[in-house]
DNA sequence: TGTATTATATATTAAGTCTATATAGAATTA
DNA sequence: TAATTCTATATAGACTTAATATATAATACA
């Protein structure tokens, strides 16, 4: 039940890039460095935000990765159920057709909703609210 | 993210006792057959429950396990934390010694306030709730 | 044109966790 | 004493996690 490091290394990672919105490219060594996680490890988590239209790169010196769209528009809900391959706790959740019990069973409910309520608290917290937070000190929580 | 078989199937074998409340011990044979999970996984599953006093148990023939507390005095919050080793999503949350940047990472505190979320909703669903559901037949959630 | 810099793609891997199964032993009933 | 059930411990294969390594492609700048 614990997040993997996928998505809280994800979503540091488009933390430090909205903390640094509008100001160009950002190389991942950069990050690398202020976040203390590998560049390959970094590299390997920004795949899938490049591919879902989170993160923009260029390439070359001066080059660089930076947010898709500002971050005010993005939210942890989005970030974590992509990293987390879906917004669920058991696969039977959003797949009943995996367990032939699916349509009697009172647990798979039980998970739908908790998730639900996870989901919705992550869903009301935008990268921007984050950085807001940090600014503030993360103490102000 | 995904709950363990352990807490999913956890919460099965205590409420199918909660099904079979008040109807003396039931040997993991039986529940095994009815929530189709094998027997030796049962028993290793049942171990923690044993330890946290939610079950007792009885050696022999008409031996078994019973819930030592009625349905309505046990939280799906309970079991699951308990199986799931700690109701957090993330181990700085509870052990902020895990991590240097604890004292200045906004993500930590989010980590919290989700896994709270998720909690709230949890504890709020006893056995006897559940036990209901089912009743009810597992669609009228 | 060439070199340094950065991203991208693919492969590899060590350790750990998950999901069980197997074997042997202890307690109890009849 | 035999059958039944729980208890304890060991084992193991598959999978996932959390990385690291190597090679290639694109770009800026001198």
């Amino acid at each position: 039940m614990k997040l993997s490091t996928k998505s809280r290394y994800g979503t540091r990672l488009l933390l430090d890039m909205a903390q640094h919105y509008d100001q160009g490219p950002i190389h991942l060594g950069e990050i690398a460095k202020r976040q203390d996680i590998s560049v390959k490890y970094l590299e390997q988590i920004i795949i899938p935000l490049k591919k879902a239209n989170y993160v923009l790169s260029v390439r070359g010196p001066k080059g660089g990765h930076f947010l898709a769209r500002p971050p005010e528009e993005i939210t942890l809900g989005e970030i974590v159920a992509l990293l987390e391959e879906g917004p669920s706790l058991a696969e039977c959740s959003e797949h009943a057709e995996v367990c032939q019990r699916s349509n009697l069973c009172p647990t798979r409910l039980i998970w739908k909703e908790v998730a639900q309520a996870m989901f919705d608290k992550l869903h009301a917290i935008t990268l921007a609210d984050l950085a807001e937070r940090a600014r503030a000190g993360a103490q102000g929580a």
